[in-house]
DNA sequence: TTCACCATGTAAGGGGTTACATGATTGC
DNA sequence: GCAATCATGTAACCCCTTACATGGTGAA
């Protein structure tokens, strides 16, 4: 019941500080409360191994080390990776094609999770195998037959779960914003122009999250709402954009 | 010049339309000037292969097909990936440590390219093996010495020549947007705890940004600006939340 | 003495993109 | 008939995270 690893490294205690009685109990300390995910026991060394689903909170567990934290992996039960539940709430909010969620992650998607359809189309069927989705087959409209997926039972439990859980910060990679730290590189009109552009290109974002903020109400409410997040995140982005370009334009070179 | 493809599926021409004269022809058609990196001869069969760096406007080229896309990478010369542009544009701004970069990137650079240590310093050592940054081992003010990196002469040049490009979209993944797509899954409660914890996040961190704007001046214009941008994007998340907050209240469950 | 932070590294693996592939249908 | 879009798939590979690793320093 307690793993020993097998490195032959290990140099920690690896009794058990097991049985019925001290369920809370480790080697005389008792576990933190703040501890999500625990199998049976838990020996880490070092605070920084442990992060997100899994938190002990310090290096008291320091020189107890002979279990690997990865160990605990299997304890953080029903994990599924993120894009299942991406496409779980594409299909919950209504019935869609592997190529209709492909372009609703690139179009509406844009702000929160967009993929490629080589990723989707694996998902979808891993989704299915485990019956938390089901496909039927229908005659596109034009073009080629497509495969409608929707929601099972237990898929909407599945996803139910995942949104009552916390999120981890959104996670942005946008170079321009490292560009604009050295805009000084470059000559005043040429960055200049730049910025231009990059607010050019959000401007039509912001005008497609309008046209669909308009398209929906209130009976709508979550696809309301992911609009609206749409055109907050883009007029907050152009108005970034219009002070870079005033404080470029009054740069003396 | 012109390389056949060796899968034995290869169908099209395989004659050169080389030659001086030319140097803007092939097999009939003039090439289209939106084409940013050709090495000397394209030949696709699909549009959608085409992204980015490259873009060839349509399917004429569909039954020619007798060279890949890939083929032309080599073309697209001297591209080095991402993470050390942003380590680049890092140094830039102010000689650091792998460490100091890691901190950095995760504070200051949340909103545009958060990565892990174990990332920075292998890249590091490849941007210091092609010379275009150089180190200096220096003692630790408290702890162990470290390697401070500073700009060479072919840095600045080659991160000029990146600042001077066009970035593509920013890419964002935001799993708590789509939560509250689905919010309707969950008790009304629920979902505004959970929506009231989020923006709470984004205060603090929120705060970071306005205090990081207070530190700096016109004159570190670069620092600056990247300061604001988080300020503008923190403040609409938060004005977001606050929306969120607002509709999920009015709705009877 | 413990805790937190400083500072740097390696190995394995995951999740995603890119490139490659096919072929039907509609619109100009 | 060319162009664009609909629709789905596979294989290779890359970048980054996660986990694992070491050890020094300063404050309570």
């Amino acid at each position: 019941m307690f793993q020993q690893v097998g490195d032959g490294r290990a140099r920690g205690r690896t009794d058990a500080a097991g049985g019925a009685g001290d369920e809370n109990s480790f080697l005389g300390h008792g576990l933190p409360d703040n501890i999500e995910y625990v199998g049976k026991y838990i020996v880490t060394r070092r605070f920084d191994y442990v992060k997100k689903n899994i938190v002990i909170p310090c290096a008291r567990w320091r020189n107890l080390g002979a279990m690997r934290v990865s160990d605990l992996k299997e304890t953080a039960a029903g994990k599924e990776k993120p894009l299942k539940y991406v496409l779980l709430a594409g299909i919950y909010n209504e019935p869609r094609s592997g190529y209709e969620l492909t372009k609703w992650l690139q179009m509406v998607g844009q702000h929160c999770w967009s993929v490629e359809h080589s990723s989707v189309y694996p998902a979808l069927r891993e989704l299915e195998k485990d019956e938390l989705i089901q496909s039927e087959r229908l005659p596109g409209t034009r073009g080629p037959d497509r495969s409608i997926y929707s929601m099972t039972a237990a898929g909407l439990d599945k996803l139910r779960a995942w949104v009552a859980n916390g999120s981890p910060r959104p996670a942005i990679k946008d170079e321009q914003i490292l560009r604009v730290l050295c805009f000084d590189l470059l000559p005043r009109d040429t960055a200049l122009q730049q910025i231009r552009e990059v607010r050019a290109d959000h401007q039509v974002q912001l005008e497609f999250f309008l046209a669909r903020q308009a398209m929906l109400t209130e009976r709508q409410l979550g696809p309301l709402l992911v609009a609206r997040r749409g055109v907050l995140a883009e007029q907050a982005y152009i108005a970034w954009c219009d002070e870079v370009a005033d404080m470029i334009a009054r740069r003396p070179a």
